[in-house]
DNA sequence: AAGAGTTTTGTGAGCGATCACAATAACTGA
DNA sequence: TCAGTTATTGTGATCGCTCACAAAACTCTT
């Protein structure tokens, strides 16, 4: 069914019925009426195809992401597709895997191929390149890491204010007592390293001391294979985690090695993922609701191609301290009660943490 | 640039080109190297649009999906993701929140115009009530729930052999000597309850007392829910879960009831999330690779495309039993001594369990 | 070496929409 | 009332590709 039989129905020409659809302002009202009255009585849908070919407007987005599953990236695709669906836009996802100048530009000019407008997840090397390779006149939005100073200030970018999540995490954990608190960072690839800074600058107001950041990476692997490590060190009471899922690692291997979440160690995440009111211990952490964020962005993109531009589209999302059971004061018991406790358990002493596997 | 630019530059007629980059057998060898060696001179890329409008072959699927981020959904679309790539395929994504007629038929028709291919992941009703709806002669390719006999064969469909993961784990755990095992399920939709069957069946098989099923959600909310409610129960010591989130969220409602796992209850999850491994107690459970079966689904619907026939593409994956530590022997305590223990935790003696919080 | 058959290549039309422009209809005001 | 505007509607060409078919260029025979 073509525009065609739509305008032969309603005994206008195929030119009416376009203008119609493309919601064109010089159309009678009693004409605009009669048309749509076919239009929904025929259950006309204008072909993307030829719209595009023609070169009207695209009406489908495709997202460009280095990742589909972790949990700012999901709960990202989650949203953008809500909204994208109730703009009646179509969305598609294509993944660079690579930061290659080569494999970033081909992943780029495949994603605006079959939908003209784009939305770049720029949270890693692929999706920062992909920024710069973006032809002119191409509409899109990214979501973005808080960019420095004013930089994103009219630029089609979203975020969230991850520098406000790590530091209200910092400054919760130094009220409840703890001398200073350690950060185990997610993988830092831009010069602003927001969360490093709030957490930073959180303890210098503090007039904490600021220990050395640790470099993570995005899985809960990083955060076991860190805890173990830091599992002897009693000098770490409390620790904040650039997302939960390091957090939930560590507080693993912590348990593993026979040290209480939160009684030796207070461990905040970032991000409060679906399983972080049941984990074991229930994970304090920052909400930072991606999902929204995506919606955001997507209202963005919408804004760059001209609609909906009556209110402005905010561009920073703010985040919200969630206190579960992970974090408490710390605990003034001297090295060697600690110690004892601990030999103790690794004598086989029927034991407080039944998963803290016995090999 | 268009095929009749590669045309002029390689002294051909533009359907030529067409044949060449559509891979018709009729064609010089001799011509088809050259204009190849123009395309890629000139980095020529189809016009996905102007195909699909001249009725070509199509090179796009769209995944048409009820949900994008719990487990089996996330790591299927990354497989078919993945797969549709590697074979030059743009991937869209729908998804139909409702499993009302309309609303179904509105989703499949949606999905269709912009690809042409189709791929249904049908878990629920809006997916199943898809798959019934989709119009003869568009290529397709579904994962489905184990189909009932042989209902599947000769069917591009692709599912896992779930039966086989709940009678695995529900033999693992008659094997460490529980009397039997209780199941949580996920939601059942369709006739062919297949983990249902397979947990009843292992239990029948080894003359154990076959207890009532109960019925959860997907999410943990209701694992932790049923988790409340059979705290008290000292009959079920062994308990499987339809999948991981429910066995985490049901082990936090034991650990915060006062109840060890696996030692007062044995909890074995399906699935193997990629937090399983780091849950406290690491969860055993069942690996079922989602992110293969959505490779496999889009080789299924390669083939329904007429390409790559020349092997079989396989229906059915398999799974694999992963031992870790959520289940364990059962404790062969009288209920004098669990009364006791719980009591005394209630009094607030410094207790085993940290994150039992003590509200 | 000419006719028949088989490859290979080329031409015209059309997919369903849009643009640019032309034509008509409906209002103005003097 | 009629030219002069302005609002509305209509026509042709075009987007980049694939169909269906026609024409040319090769094979073979006999």
């Amino acid at each position: 069914m073509s525009i065609r039989e739509v305008a032969r129905e309603a005994s206008v020409s195929y030119q009416t019925v376009s203008r119609v659809i493309n919601e064109s302002a010089n159309v009678k009202a009693s004409t605009r009426e009669a048309v749509l009255d076919v239009i929904s009585r025929m259950g006309f849908r204008p072909n993307r195809a030829a719209r595009a070919l023609a070169g009207g407007p695209v009406q489908s987005v495709t997202v460009l992401t280095a990742d589909t599953r972790r949990h700012g990236y999901a709960a990202a695709l989650e949203g953008i597709e809500e909204a994208s669906r109730a703009a009646g836009f179509a969305m598609g996802v294509r993944v660079v895997e690579s930061g290659t100048q080569s494999a970033v530009r081909d992943a780029v000019e495949r994603a605006i191929e079959p939908a003209g407008a784009l939305i770049i997840i720029a949270y890693d090397p692929p999706g920062i390149a992909a920024l710069d390779v973006i032809p002119p006149g191409v509409p899109m939005a990214a979501i973005v890491e808080t960019p420095s100073g004013n930089e994103g200030v009219g630029r089609p970018w979203v975020w969230i204010d991850d520098g406000k999540s790590a530091r209200s995490a910092t400054e919760y954990l130094l009220t409840l007592g703890h001398r200073t608190v350690h950060y185990l960072s997610i993988p830092i690839w831009t010069a602003t390293r927001t969360r490093a800074v709030g957490w930073q600058s959180a303890l210098e107001d503090a007039g904490a001391p600021v220990p050395e950041l640790i470099q993570g990476g995005w899985g809960p692997e990083f955060g076991y294979e860190i805890g173990e490590r830091l599992a002897r060190d009693t000098d770490v009471t409390a620790l904040l985690c650039g997302n939960d899922d390091l957090a939930m690692g560590f507080i693993r291997a912590m348990n593993k090695a026979g040290r209480a979440v939160p009684d030796d160690v207070s461990v905040v995440g970032i991000d409060d993922t679906p399983l972080a009111p049941f984990y074991n211990p229930p994970l304090t952490t920052v909400r930072q609701d991606f999902q929204v964020l995506g919606r955001m962005c997507f209202a963005k993109l919408l804004s760059v191609l001209g609609r909906e531009t009556d209110e402005e589209v905010p561009s920073c999302l703010g985040t919200e301290l969630v206190i579960r059971e992970s974090a408490g004061p710390p605990k003034r018991s001297s090295r060697r009660a600690q110690s004892a406790r601990r030999s103790a358990l690794a004598n086989g002493v029927p034991g407080p943490r039944p998963w803290a596997s016995s090999q």
